[in-house]
DNA sequence: GAGTAGATCCTCT
DNA sequence: GAGGATCTACTCA
């Protein structure tokens, strides 16, 4: 199990690094204490020209600023005063691409996880849907801004990758207010999985 | 099983 | 001062 290094989420292809995260870790260490999920479900927001992005016609501000960084940091931030969306900011300086991560299988630290949501046993609520997945990961948007190449918060490869016709697209979820673009096949997930949010199939 | 309302607070206008 | 890259629970059938 290594690292992603800096090089996989620096590439110019927004699309094609959401794809590639699927199967991959998901890793936090805070407190000595370590959660981790292999993500099956992500959404691609490509920058200035996406409607659906923080970052549309160069929008720039105190919040998004990380995503006008390099990639390789995380893009944390409360949505509907109660959940904390967790992002990966791809490419590089001046571009605000980023890749928000929606669903993951728990992996290790499940005890933990059940813990941190108030649940009393292991289903496929914990982890599905962006919300449940930072809160059973503990990521909160004091997190913004992070490295991914830091200890305490990182994506593995373990070497598992799933078949290619296991992974769908479709447009993306609660983003209707982007007008044309909330059509755009931007989202990215595992075919049957219990964890993707949506209705399952 | 499907549809809808309410939660709740930070950020930008 | 308004609204959001969401989730849950509750209603009704």
């Amino acid at each position: 199990m290594r690292k992603l290094p800096l090089s996989f989420y620096q590439r110019t292809n927004v699309l094609e690094i959401a794809k590639d995260l699927l199967g991959k870790i998901l890793v936090t260490k805070f407190n000595s204490v370590t959660t981790s999920a292999r993500i099956v479900e992500c959404e691609a927001y490509a920058g200035v020209i996406d409607k659906a992005s923080h970052a549309v016609g160069g929008r720039r501000t105190a919040r998004n600023e990380i995503m006008y960084g390099k990639g390789g940091f995380a893009y944390v931030y409360l949505c509907y005063g109660i959940h904390h969306l967790f992002n990966v900011v791809t490419n590089s300086k001046d571009i605000p691409h980023a890749v928000l991560i929606r669903a993951a299988g728990p992996l290790k630290g499940i005890d933990k996880m059940l813990e941190r949501t108030g649940k009393e046993k292991l289903d496929n609520t914990l982890t599905r849907g962006p919300g449940n997945v930072s809160k059973a990961l503990g990521i909160r948007t004091t997190h913004s801004g992070l490295s991914l190449l830091s200890k305490n918060l990182f994506i593995a490869d373990d070497g598992f990758v799933f078949n290619k016709t296991e992974i769908l697209t479709s447009p993306r979820i609660g983003v209707d207010y982007a007008g044309n673009h909330a059509f755009l096949p931007y989202r990215f997930y595992i075919k049957g999985n219990p964890f993707v949010s949506g209705k399952p199939k």
